[in-house]
DNA sequence: ATTCCCTCCTGCGCGC
DNA sequence: TGCGCGCAGGAGGGAA
């Protein structure tokens, strides 16, 4: 489910709830998701106070500290059918509910039928997380000031590589995902088939313009029932709705009489209207 | 260095 | 109604 502005939306949702909170029990309950759940989590977190509640691409670092020292940085990645949601304790487990970060009153419950999430632990201060392996290797962020035009066209200059797998590439930009990659690239009127590096500078900007505007109303949008995401089982539908292309061949362009097609990139669905992108 | 392909998992909708 | 198939919003790793 979960890309850039979902993750963001996520949390917005949540820091309220945990900032200044203490943790009274961590519960694993899956050893494993896409890496292991780091078992000395529950000794590690339990009596700290949530002093952070950071997003770096589609991770959510959760600063803790003890005493007012901080411990480290709590890692966690959604995957692709990953939820985080509030629910009061005593809440019977559901078949994939994996872990537990128990507060007092409530509890911030991580499910994930697919287990393609991960739950991490960086140790030391909160710029310690940058460090982290998962961390590391990210790129840019796009809502930052480091994504710009001159970046972004010096980037992708070496890539020939069609752009819609280059722009989901997280070592490059981090939090585009499948379905905003598609709707960026109808925003900028550019083909999912064109090559990288064979995009001139004046469209470059305008896929960056794209990009930023894309993401930044999703988060719009997801803001406004923020509370059903975070809060109900993370069905998210709301983010889907206002799609583009995504999701939708066959059905026609919102901006032309063209139909949307379906193709595959990389193994990976692509949804674009030929007419009005090149 | 870049790019393609496979992999980790479960659930769902589709066609037969 | 049941079953098999393909597909699903992520991303690391290995191979070419």
């Amino acid at each position: 489910m979960p890309e850039l502005p979902e993750v963001e939306v996520c949390r917005q949702g949540i820091a309220p709830e945990l900032l200044g909170r203490e943790i009274i029990d961590v519960v694993i309950r899956v050893p494993r998701l896409r890496q292991p759940v780091p078992p000395e989590l529950p000794a590690l977190l339990t009596g700290c106070v949530v002093a952070g509640v950071r997003r770096r691409g589609k991770y959510l670092l959760l600063d803790c500290a003890r005493k007012g020292v901080v411990q480290g940085c709590l890692i966690l990645h959604l995957g692709m059918s990953g939820n985080l949601r509030f629910v009061p304790q005593g809440t019977p487990v559901e078949k994939h509910d994996h872990f537990d970060l128990v507060l007092a009153g409530q509890i911030l419950r991580f499910a994930d039928p697919r287990r393609f999430g991960v739950i991490a632990w960086q140790a030391g201060l909160p710029e310690a997380a940058a460090l982290h392996p998962l961390i590391s290797v990210l790129g840019v962020e796009p809502l930052s000031e480091a994504f710009t035009v001159d970046w972004f066209h010096q980037a992708i200059f070496r890539r020939s590589s069609p752009i819609k797998p280059v722009l989901m590439d997280g070592h490059l930009v981090v939090g585009v995902g499948n379905i905003y990659a598609s709707e960026s690239l109808f925003r900028a009127g550019i083909s999912p088939l064109r090559a990288a590096n064979r995009i001139s500078r004046v469209r470059c900007e305008l896929l960056v313009t794209s990009v930023r505007a894309t993401l930044s109303d999703a988060i719009a949008a997801g803001g406004s029932s923020i509370r059903d995401y975070v809060h109900s089982d993370g069905g998210a539908g709301c983010f889907q709705i206002q799609a583009a292309v995504y999701d939708r061949a066959g059905e026609s362009c919102l901006r032309c009489d063209g139909q949307i097609r379906q193709i595959r990139q990389a193994g990976r669905s692509t949804y674009y209207c030929p007419v009005c992108q090149r």
